[in-house]
RNA sequence: GGGCGUAUAGCUCAGCUGGUAGAGCAUCUGCCUUACAAGCAGAGGGUCAUAGGUUCGAGUCCUAUUGCGCCCACCA
């Protein structure tokens, strides 16, 4: 028996440990086709919001769904312990700096401290009704993982599209790292331009740059001018003597000068932006490199040496106007690169760094990008868009503690890099010795290890080859080549997409995944995004899961269209408590009316069996096509419809029936027996994509004990019965019509009509006809009187026994 | 400045290939009806962001503008 009321808080726990014991949910090969779910391994650092939630709940519905639809789920959830945000993390609990605790104890600490979040992370997915088979879970950061990146880095190398080299490269100065362009992220500031006057060597004729950044006046190598600029392209080809600084460069002419900004004259830095770079390997310019790494301008560039970057310039400011040298100052709102992780500007740096290949394979790239199924189909142009713009090399190496090793030592003498085996992987080169013994270029034996670490995104960018288990003897590399689904939010798309979407096609010379899934993102409120940094998610979603349930909370994630965001409302959770509240309730009167039930061959339905059946078939194929189109909100959407029809509708008018066989036969009481309980175990599987816990609890009450509804298989039902939806939703109409007189006379719904006089079509009147004691009991009718007429029907008295 | 998306009832959202605007919440009016008052039956409430255009007919297609979101752009 089903309890009075349904305890979620209990129920959930309960089915949590049933599914934990019968292993409901883990992933064996068998005959049935696999369908692989590559999903974000979550950073850990600190907390999981209401963000999450939503996006990895929306994935979780996928999953269900193709399970219900046969499918051998391979479903494996990760952690992203890896890099900078669980050093900063670490930092952060510790108050502080990597470099202050050392090496080795703070790459404990930073173990130590994902392993906790993990668990708090593991927690609160299980109880979300997460279905992944926890045993197949994987870490960012482990020996098996890092073995796989280091082999990933290690055939790269080998196929040419990894190499080292002294290039510039970002920098952060705060994270004392280089970083990636996807790293960037931008910031409007507030600054000066300031007009700087210089003069040429050859006549000591004035002219007058513009800049942001007049640090960098020691750095310049080059003043540039557009040859089409009349009014200053005499100066190209004379010397720019620069104020202050007391250094001569040379005036030349680049059409990329923009004659409308600033003065039209730039300086050319090394480095101030992307530009300068371009500039300095297109004219092959000296490199005059005056910052240290932690943001200090170098001790070998006179009166501003040992100064940080941002003292250097209020002092320089203050140079350039006691010399005179400045004609303006404007205040300038301007946007400016900061590095993502810590928001500090980021600068250039020139040291020699790991890249792996981009430029030369854009069109592959973008190639495979076409290959994959994007949903919603507009992300596609999004990925497009970034891979068509990319500009540099991916820089892979991060000059950081917690990460994965290169696997990489130098020779002493000639360096040379040296290689590991890939047979001794993983490695540590800080700990382990390359097991050649020798340079084989110059025979020397002492080496220096790469203390560098690769980038976040260099290991998160291989889940597929976590999964698939890559080089491993036992792997699923022939069910996983590719997989099935990716999902992410639109963010990542040029970070963990694009890179991923690199490796394998370097790897294996093909797309990593089939489709891809893009959610939206929750807002706080109109125009304000949820996220952790801003820390404006006032709903902890495990308070959320107390107060109303995990499958209430799915209900809220699981509305909504897909890449579309969402704004968090409590309203949206009540309306999911109701709706789960009310499949409780018809489930316990389903269950009084089938204490008698067996299930036989029967097809001899009442004629609204056969409407709501037909209603449900009808309802039944959109769902499918839109979970197909991966658009579990929209499936959601007409299922709660369809739901809530055949409560308020159907169960109404099948009740008397059910309740009384002796007035309307035995036959008539099995055909709504028969009905419901067919529509119900339906209900249950296509609710048990997003209600996991209440369909289970249901379901193996009334229909089979022990077994889960989440290892049964939807087959969609097929009937015919087109002239019973058609004619079966007017007499719903009519009822309608007929409560609405009720009501309207503030009476009771169980007051006697009596006296009921309609005009119906032809077709109408045989099906009202064949259904004339559930319409007559529904509407507690005496006297019912139909005409024919010609249009669909209308009312043309009602009378209604007021007296009682 | 560029790309993509989005703008529908007071609030949160549906509305597929164009054919007289939908749901829930909130408001109002009734109803204890042998599952459900966390319910049931109703009512009011929208010139579908703005301006043009295509069409017999446009939330639905086209163009422009504006607000919002994500991503990007050389920070002189």
């Amino acid at each position: 028996m089903l309890d009075k009321k349904y305890n979620a808080e209990e129920k959930e726990k309960k089915w949590l440990e049933y599914w934990k014991e019968n292993k409901t949910y883990e992933f064996k090969k068998n005959e049935k086709e696999v369908y692989s779910i590559d999903t974000p391994p979550p950073t850990v650092n600190g907390k999981i919001h209401i963000g999450h939630i939503f996006s990895y709940t929306q994935t979780e519905m996928i999953a269900r769904y193709k399970r219900l639809r046969g499918y051998n789920i391979f479903y494996p959830f990760g952690f992203d312990d890896n890099g900078l945000p669980s050093e900063r993390l670490v930092e952060k609990e510790q108050g502080k700096r990597a470099h202050e605790i050392g090496r080795e104890e703070f790459s404990k600490l930073c173990y130590d401290t994902t392993n906790k979040y993990e668990e708090e992370f593991q927690d609160l997915f299980s109880k979300m009704g997460v279905s992944t088979d926890w045993n197949i879970h994987y870490k960012t950061v482990s020996p098996s993982t890092i073995k796989i990146s280091q082999m990933s880095f290690l055939d790269l190398v080998k196929k040419g599209h990894c190499y080292h080299k002294e290039s510039p490269a970002l920098w952060c100065n705060e994270c004392l790292t280089s970083i990636a362009q996807a790293e960037l992220e931008t910031k409007t500031i507030k600054t000066t331009f300031n007009y700087v006057t210089f003069k040429t060597v050859e006549n000591n004729e004035e002219f007058i740059i513009a800049t942001t950044r007049p640090e960098l006046l020691p750095a310049i190598v080059c003043v540039f001018v557009n040859p089409n600029d009349n009014e200053h392209r005499h100066l190209i080809g004379k010397t720019a003597h620069i104020p202050v600084i007391n250094v001569d460069v040379p005036i030349m002419a680049d059409e990329k000068v923009a004659m409308d900004k600033g003065t039209g004259i730039v300086m050319c830095c090394t480095f101030g932006d992307q530009t300068d770079i371009e500039w300095w390997k297109k004219y092959n310019l000296p490199l005059k490199y005056i910052f240290t790494p932690d943001g200090k301008i170098d001790e070998k560039v006179s009166i501003y040496g040992g100064l940080k970057i941002k003292e250097a310039r209020k002092k320089i400011i203050e140079d350039l106007k006691a010399g005179g040298y400045i004609v303006k100052v404007e205040e300038l709102e301007h946007e400016v690169q900061t590095h993502e992780r810590c928001g500090k500007e980021v600068e250039y740096t020139v040291m020699k760094q790991w890249f792996i290949d981009i430029m030369n394979h854009k069109d592959d790239f973008i190639k495979i990008g076409n290959e994959i199924n994007w949903h919603p189909s507009y992300m596609h142009s999004r990925y497009d868009e970034w891979v068509n713009n990319i500009a540099w090399d991916w820089c892979i190496s991060r000059q950081r503690y917690f990460g994965v090793p290169f696997p990489v030592w130098y020779c002493k003498e000639c360096g040379e890099p040296i290689f590991a085996n890939k047979e001794d992987l993983p490695v540590n080169p800080l700990t382990d010795k390359p097991n050649c013994g020798k340079c084989l270029k110059c025979g020397c034996e002492n080496f220096i290890p790469e203390t560098d670490v690769m980038d976040t995104w260099a290991t998160s960018s291989v889940t597929p080859l976590i999964n698939m288990r890559y080089g491993e003897k036992e792997n699923y590399e022939d069910i996983l080549k590719p997989m099935s689904l990716r999902t992410n939010a639109s963010e990542i798309i040029r970070t963990w997409d694009f890179y991923t979407i690199v490796k394998s096609f370097y790897h294996f010379g093909q797309r990593p995944w089939n489709n891809v899934m893009i959610s939206g993102f929750v807002m706080a409120g109109k125009g304000e995004k949820v996220s952790k940094s801003k820390s404006n998610s006032k709903h902890e979603p495990i308070d959320l899961i107390k107060q109303y349930s995990a499958d209430v909370l799915r209900y809220w994630a699981g509305t909504g269209r897909l890449g579309t965001d969402i704004v968090f409302s409590e309203e949206t959770l009540l309306r999911g408590k109701k709706l789960i509240n009310k499949i409780w309730n018809v489930a316990k009167f389903i269950e009084l009316h089938l204490n008698d039930y067996n299930d036989t061959e029967f097809n001899d339905f009442e004629y609204i069996d056969k409407w709501i059946l037909g209603r449900f078939q009808e309802m039944e194929k959109s769902f499918l096509i839109y979970l197909d189109d991966y658009e579990v909100g929209l499936a959601l959407n007409i299922l709660e419809k369809f739901f809530w029809e055949f409560c308020d509708n159907y169960i109404e008018i099948a009740k008397h029936r059910l309740y009384r066989p002796e007035e309307f036969g035995e036959k008539a009481r099995y055909s709504g027996q028969k009905t419901i309980y067919i529509i119900l175990y339906k209900l249950l599987q296509d609710f048990s994509i997003f209600f996991p816990f209440i369909t289970e609890e249901i379901f193996q009450e009334l229909y089979h004990n022990n077994k889960s509804i989440h290892t049964t298989e939807i087959v969609p039902l097929n009937y015919i019965f087109n002239d019973e939806i058609k004619y079966g939703n007017k007499i719903v109409d009519i009822i309608s019509e007929v409560r609405g007189a009720k009501t309207n006379n503030n009476v009771s719904l169980k007051t006697i009509v009596k006296n009921l006089s309609i005009g119906v079509s032809e077709g109408l009147k045989d099906a009202i006809e064949k259904s004339m004691k559930d319409f007559k009991a529904t509407l507690f009718i005496n006297n019912l009187e139909i005409k024919n007429i010609n249009q669909d029907y209308e009312v043309y008295n009602i009378e209604l026994d007021l007296e009682a």
